[in-house]
DNA sequence: ACGGGCATGTAACTGGTTACATGATTCA
DNA sequence: TGAATCATGTAACCAGTTACATGCCCGT
């Protein structure tokens, strides 16, 4: 639901045209998450079935707009938090979990190797240039926030990896 | 592509049928990721038209088992460490990079929404029932590795958030 | 004249997810 | 007998994603 919700609230400050909606989209996130052209038509499409957004044609020029509806849909966007419940199915979890399945040392085995590469890529972040200081654009910002998201995510994975080898050796000690 | 891998990993030590992937999968999982039956089934028909199982029927049951195109998959998975680039598309994410977008003021009453509710989890899972000590199954141990990532998580994006608030300072002093 | 960016779309496919139908077996 | 669990499936839909086709306009 992130293109769907996304279109959505670049149309809260009036109407847009698609091809606009794919360069804002891209320059609102710091050009880190691209968005085929073609998604935002197929995505319009389908707010407009959902009476979401309504298109209106003037001169060869479509462009579309919030409906009450629409506005409604996003007001509860902002509004609502992430569920966490079920937790979200993540690929390096459901690694882990599968692994753990294996055998104990099947488990470390990928524990190691993810937290290496996880170290790897803390390590990339770390070595990245610096934004140039002397442009403090939206986008620049956008990207910044991208890249602490990813770190602090990693640290977080590291720091859970860590806790699964902790939790793995206490089992083992329960049961030899 | 989390319940394929999912049920290819399962099939490794042997083959299985479809009704005992959705309760193995369930167990692995700590309960936590429950999965509809017919879920199953189609993703074991995707995974044969795929040429990653196959399936043999004999007295009535039918069965499945890993080819060695699904062997190679699946080790392939195991090895691999989920990727960063382009940067998962997150819901939290999304939200501050399109309230900041709306100004300064918006984004901040989004991080502070978002930040009370993160605490909130937190707190739930700290008064969370420790699981029956008597009792640690693989089941119980999934359980509580789910537990701990989503808390570990929890912390990471109220880090991240106040990182956000951060940066939005910083730049608010550039440009008042 | 031509290439590149602007602009609009469509067809096709992927995996995830649910609702529903069907029948067998088990056990109270 | 009747409810619960086991067991297998199908039809339908959803959002995400890509590849492709089309044409316009502008600057070189």
């Amino acid at each position: 639901m992130a293109v769907r919700e996304g279109l959505l609230s670049l149309l809260e400050p009036g109407p847009r045209y698609g091809y606009q909606l794919k360069t804002e989209f891209e320059s609102v996130t710091g050009g880190v998450w691209s968005l085929n052209v073609g998604q935002v038509y197929t995505t319009l499409d389908r707010l407009e079935r959902d009476g979401l957004v309504e298109m209106t044609e003037a001169e060869g020029q479509k462009s579309y707009t919030l409906t009450a509806a629409g506005r409604e849909e996003l007001g509860a966007w902002w509004q609502a938090v992430p569920a966490d419940e079920p937790p979200p199915r993540d690929e390096l979890m459901l690694k882990v979990l599968m692994a753990i399945e294996k055998g104990a040392d099947h488990a470390l085995e990928v524990i190691t190797r993810q937290r290496t590469a996880l170290f790897a890529l803390l390590h990339d972040h770390r070595r990245k240039p610096a934004p140039p200081a002397d442009a403090p654009t939206v986008s620049v910002l956008a990207a910044q926030l991208v890249t602490d998201a990813l770190v602090v995510r990693a640290e977080a994975d590291l720091r859970w990896l860590d806790l699964c080898e902790a939790r793995l050796a206490a089992t083992r000690k329960d049961r030899p």
